[in-house]
DNA sequence: GTCTATACTTGGATAGAC
DNA sequence: GTCTATCCAAGTATAGAC
């Protein structure tokens, strides 16, 4: 998201082809580190599935790593920008789990998740690869700590639970329920978990006599 | 673990030369899958760590792939060894915490959970490694499936959470964790979630009037 | 800005000497 | 059983034509 190439020229807006170029190279990316991973995630590979040259990444991105940086940007900004919607109505605990599903279930079938795992475990190879890829996990847990707060109202649980650590196992939880999906292509053990904890909530409602969308059992 | 190699001769045990290099081998395999990630785990680098020569992965081995899964088999078999002597008196949900709590640290300093992280996450690169990788995760699963069912004893949670959905919810996060902890290289944050989730189970306890460990707050 | 061609490096895998 | 030498494929990156 930040800088933009490293080609100077044309009137600062760098034209309508590049950004295009630059839109499809970043596409092709995010669909070669689902498809293939971040070890399939090669420069030939991402350029063909574009229908480009290699070359052009090195020319826009300076690099394959700054590339899948760049994917991971586009990925995180797209997400993000969504779920600020889908919690804002969120009050309660019970209602932030169903919204939580939903989000789960889409990023899932969508292969979001898959990117972030991708990079953070291809991280470990390219040494200044980890710092970047940690900054960009970070808005994450910022989003599902602010979340968790808003949620929790003025609970006791707030007391109990730091937001900010919950929001730790949460984000840690949807990266490994992601990689166990991923690996043995079933996607119904995690949605079970998230029906589980909507139960789970719901009850805890009941008997803290907070809210109480529904009766539980 | 399975089979022993694609050489023959010699009388069945291989020779113990043999053996000790198959040992080296491996045991530089896990380093480099430590250190270096899937990624950066190439015969060269693996056999340089071994300081052997880079053709016995093939000779013992026959691919790269198939040293890094038997590494994966030696991890796998030393921890689960442990962990059952471990959760062997966990007889209360507190108590089957505390032991996690210790397994988790154990296994984060000592880097055993990179290597499950890095070969579900390189699996996605090469077909035939995903089913492989799928069925040494299993057992994981499957300790912790019967740990938290003994833990449980005949508590009426059984019920409410069945055990096998608990313990894929368990592993995840289990992987997760390492994920984001070895990300930024801070453990704190992960370790702090056990602490929570021994106070929580031990109110829970208090609550349920089952076992009682100890006085929470 | 994009494409073709090419230099250079690293990695998987095998052959053959020891 | 281990090592040296070597082949070939794939990857990053750059130069130069269009």
């Amino acid at each position: 998201m930040a800088k933009s190439g490293t080609a100077s020229s044309v009137s600062e807006k760098g034209g309508a082809r590049s950004t295009e170029t630059r839109r499809l190279l970043v596409d092709a990316a995010i669909a070669t580190l689902q498809r293939e991973g971040f070890v399939g995630a090669s420069a030939r590979a991402i350029a063909e599935r574009a229908g480009l040259n290699q070359g052009l990444i090195f020319y826009h991105f300076g690099s394959v790593a700054n590339l899948l940086l760049a994917a991971l940007d586009a990925v995180s900004d797209e997400r993000l920008a969504h779920y600020g919607a889908m919690v804002a109505g969120a009050d309660s605990p019970g209602e932030l789990v169903e919204v939580a599903t939903d989000i789960f279930r889409t990023d899932l079938d969508a292969g979001y998740i898959t990117v972030l795992v991708e990079m953070i475990a291809g991280a470990s190879s390219t040494p200044d690869l980890g710092p970047e890829v940690a900054a960009r996990i970070g808005p994450w847990r910022e989003f599902a700590r602010s979340a968790i707060e808003q949620s929790l109202g003025d609970s006791p649980l707030k007391a109990l639970l730091p937001a900010a650590d919950v929001a730790y196992a949460v984000v840690a939880l949807y990266l490994g329920l992601e990689m166990l999906s991923h690996l043995d292509g079933n996607r119904q053990p995690a949605l079970n978990l998230f029906a589980h904890a909507q139960r789970l909530s719901q009850l805890l409602a009941a008997m803290s006599g907070t809210s109480l969308p529904e009766a539980p059992l």
